[in-house]
RNA sequence: CGGGCCGUGGCGCAGUCUGGUAGCGCGCUUGACUGGGGGUCAAGAGGUCGCGGGUUCAAGUCCCGCCGGCCCGACCA
C-alpha cells in the first residue's frame, strides 16, 4: 500500500468527544470514525487490525477443535421466549417488528440460537463439540461511553461447548481457558483470569479476563504475590483481628443531634470511629423488607447480596418505606430490638461488642452494642466490598484494588438452553438427556481499543506486531530525490514480496510530517530512507516499541527487516 | 432513566452574557522556495451557526420546543 493513495485521515488534535485513550487514539490515527453514540465504523487500517485479531482467535479456537458458524443476528421472538430472556432481558435487546408484525430481536449472544442447532445432535457419540463464530452483537447499552470500550454494536467471537456431563464441559471450559489466554498473550496482554459473578446468564461458574486499565470500569482484587484474582463482586478479604473492649451490659441511648452520616458520627465527640459503627441499610427483597449491616467503613457489594441470596426482584427501599418500617430516616437506623424484620449481617461484625448504631428515632443512637447479644441476625454473609490493602485470602498478603476492562468472558451454562431447545441426546445407557453447555466469548473491537489502551505513548499507538495494521512503513524522506525514491522503492518490493505488510509513505510530505504521523498511527517499525543515510548506503531502522534505532546497509536492509518483524510475529 | 456540559467551514475553538459585516489556528487547493522531526511566502476554496417555531426593523446571540453528542450516576451476560 501507499500511503499517497491509502485512506488514513490522521488527525493533528485530539476530537472533543473522546476522553479515554483508545478512544482519542484510534480516532486521530484514522482507524475509526463515529456514525452515532455507540456505533462506530471502522477505517481500513482499523480494519486490518481487527482482521489480524480475529485470524488469532480462530486459530487459536480451531486449535481446540472449534467449528466455525454464521448465524443471524435478527431472531425470532418465540425462541427468546422457550428461554424465558425474552422477558428477563429487558430494554438491553433491540426489538423489531417486521412487516407481517411478527416480533425480531437483533441478537446480543447466540445461547438459544446454538441450543436450537444442537437440538439436531441425537447421541452422546455425537459430542463433544465446540461450536463458534463471528458475528455482530447487539445491546441497547444505557451509556455507550469510552469509544469502542462500551458501544451498541460490536464483533464477538462467540462459542459454546456441548457435552454429555459435567466432565466434559469441565474439560471445554478448560481447553478455553488455555485458548483464552494464548490469545490474549499474542494480542500482548497482560490478564488476570478473575472469578466472577455469572449474573443473569445463570450457570454455577464463570471467569472473566481483565485487564488492568484506567479505562476499565470492572473493579478487580488481585494478589500479587500468589495471583488470586477476583471481580470486586465476589472478592474477598481477610481483615485484621479486633480486640473490642467489653463495653456494657445493654446498649444504652445518646443523642446525637444532626448526625446523618458515619463520617458525622465519627467526628462528633463522644461518637464512634466508622470501624466501630454499624451500618444498617434497608433493602426491598421480594416484597420483604431486609436490613443489612455492615461495618461502618464497609461498602456493600451488592451483587454478594444479589448472589447469595437468590430473590426474583431486590432494591433499596424507598425513604417513606424506610420510616414506615423502622420510624426513623436513614442516618438514625439500627436493627436492636427489631425482631419483625429479616437481618442479615456481614460476617465482619460476627463477635463484635460495644459498637454504635441508630436507635431508630431521628437523633439518637445506641452505644455499647453487642451484635449478636443485641439483634436477631437471621443470616451471616459475606457481603463486603473488598478494598485494596486488605489480606489476600489465599495468602494473606495485600490485595490491590484496580480498574480493568473485561476482554473476555467464560461460563459454564449447564443444561439451561438446552433443556429450553429441546436439544437433548442418547447417553450410552439410552436415556434422553439434556446437553451441557459452556459459552464463551472475546469481544473483538474492544479487543482492539484494549490493545491500545495497553500500548501506546505520548505520540501515538504503539501496536504488536501480531495486530498491527502494517508491520513496517517505509518513510521516504524526499521523494523527488531519485536515489531516494528508487532505494525505498525496491526495499517496499523487497518486504512485500518477502509477506511483511507494508505501507510506503510515498507522500510529498516534510519529514516531521510523516515521522509524526507513522508514530501516531503506530508502526511497528519504520524505515527511513534518505539522502543522509543513503550517502552512506545505509537506512536506518527504528522500532517503535522502545525507540531503539540502527543503521542497515542498504544491501541486505531488507532481510534484516524481515527477520526483526518475523521475530515478533506469533 | 436522573444530573451536568456542549452543538459555529474537514478538525480544534472564539463570538452568545450586552441582538447589527460570521472570525481564528490547523487542515485543504494552486504556485514558488524548502526537504532527517508538524517549514516559509503568496494567492484561493470552503459555513442552511444542529433542527423547528417565536420575539424583533434586525437573531449564531433572546424565548419555547425538539434532535444529536460527551461526562457523572443508575443500569449492564
Amino acid at each position: 500500500m501507499r500511503w499517497s493513495s491509502a485512506f488514513i485521515p490522521t488527525l493533528r488534535d485530539d476530537p472533543a468527544d473522546a476522553e479515554a485513550i483508545s478512544h482519542k487514539l484510534l480516532v486521530r490515527a484514522g482507524f475509526m470514525r463515529q456514525l452515532m453514540a455507540g456505533h462506530y465504523s471502522l477505517t481500513p487500517a482499523g480494519f486490518r487490525s481487527l482482521r489480524k485479531i480475529e485470524a488469532i482467535v480462530r486459530e487459536e479456537m480451531e486449535k481446540i477443535g472449534a467449528q466455525e458458524f454464521r448465524l443471524p443476528c435478527m431472531h425470532p421472538r418465540e425462541i427468546w421466549e422457550k428461554s424465558g430472556r425474552w422477558d428477563s432481558v429487558g430494554e438491553e435487546m433491540f426489538r423489531l417488528r417486521d412487516r407481517k408484525g411478527a416480533d425480531l430481536a437483533l441478537g446480543m449472544t447466540h445461547e438459544e440460537i446454538f441450543a436450537y442447532h444442537a437440538a439436531e445432535l441425537h447421541s452422546y457419540r455425537s459430542l463433544p463439540q465446540i461450536w463458534y463464530q463471528f458475528q455482530t452483537k447487539f445491546r441497547d447499552e444505557a451509556r455507550p461511553k469510552s469509544g469502542l470500550l462500551r458501544v451498541r454494536e460490536f464483533t464477538m467471537k462467540d462459542s459454546y461447548s456441548l457435552d454429555i456431563d459435567e466432565a466434559g464441559l469441565d474439560a471445554a471450559f478448560d481447553r478455553h481457558l488455555e485458548a483464552y489466554r494464548r490469545i490474549f498473550r499474542r494480542f500482548g496482554f497482560d490478564v488476570v483470569a478473575v472469578e466472577a459473578s455469572s449474573g443473569v446468564m445463570g450457570g454455577n461458574q464463570s471467569i472473566e479476563f481483565m485487564l488492568k486499565s484506567d479505562a476499565g470500569e470492572d473493579w478487580v482484587a488481585h494478589c500479587e504475590k500468589c495471583g488470586y484474582a477476583a471481580n470486586l463482586e465476589k472478592a474477598e478479604s481477610i481483615l485484621p483481628e479486633i480486640e473490642d473492649p467489653e463495653g456494657r451490659p445493654a446498649p444504652e441511648r445518646f443523642p446525637t443531634p444532626g448526625v446523618k452520616t458515619i463520617e458525622d458520627l465519627a467526628r462528633m465527640e463522644g461518637g464512634a470511629e466508622a470501624s466501630r459503627q454499624i451500618k444498617t441499610l434497608v433493602y426491598v427483597i421480594d416484597g420483604k423488607t431486609v436490613l443489612i449491616l455492615l461495618r461502618g467503613d464497609h461498602s456493600l457489594a451488592e451483587q454478594k447480596l444479589i448472589d447469595q441470596v437468590e430473590a426474583e426482584e431486590m432494591r433499596p427501599a424507598q425513604p417513606e418505606e424506610i420510616r414506615a418500617a423502622l420510624g426513623a430516616s436513614p442516618g438514625s437506623l439500627g436493627a436492636v430490638g427489631v425482631p419483625d424484620l429479616y437481618v442479615i449481617a456481614d460476617e465482619a461484625l460476627r463477635g463484635r461488642r460495644d459498637m454504635v448504631t441508630g436507635a431508630n428515632e431521628d437523633g439518637f443512637h445506641l452505644r455499647g452494642v453487642e451484635v449478636e447479644r443485641d439483634i436477631e441476625v437471621k443470616a451471616w454473609l459475606d457481603l463486603r466490598e473488598v478494598t485494596s490493602g486488605e489480606g489476600c485470602p489465599m495468602c494473606r498478603a495485600p490485595l490491590s484494588v484496580h480498574k480493568t476492562i473485561e476482554v473476555g468472558h467464560i461460563f459454564k451454562l449447564g443444561t439451561k438452553y438446552s433443556e429450553a431447545m429441546g436439544a437433548l441426546v442418547q447417553d450410552e445407557k439410552g436415556r434422553s438427556v439434556p446437553i451441557v453447555m459452556g459459552s464463551y466469548g472475546i469481544g473483538l473491537d474492544r479487543s482492539l481499543a484494549a490493545i491500545v489502551e495497553a500500548h501506546h505513548d505520548e505520540s501515538g499507538i504503539c501496536w504488536p506486531v501480531n495486530v498491527a495494521p502494517w508491520e513496517v512503513v517505509v518513510t521516504v524522506v524526499k521523494p523527488k530525490d531519485v536515489e531516494c525514491h528508487e532505494a525505498a522503492e525496491r526495499l517496499y518490493e523487497k518486504l512485500g514480496e518477502a509477506g511483511i505488510d507494508v505501507l510506503i509513505d510515498d507522500r510529498d510530505e516534510r519529514p516531521g510530517v510523516k515521522f509524526k504521523d507513522a508514530e501516531l498511527v503506530g508502526f511497528p517499525y519504520r524505515v527511513t530512507v534518505g539522502p543522509k543515510g543513503l550517502g552512506e548506503g545505509v537506512v536506518e531502522l527504528l522500532r517503535r516499541a522502545d525507540g531503539s534505532k540502527r543503521d542497515l546497509p542498504v544491501a541486505h536492509a531488507a532481510e534484516t527487516i524481515v527477520e526483526a518483524v518475523l521475530d515478533e510475529r506469533f
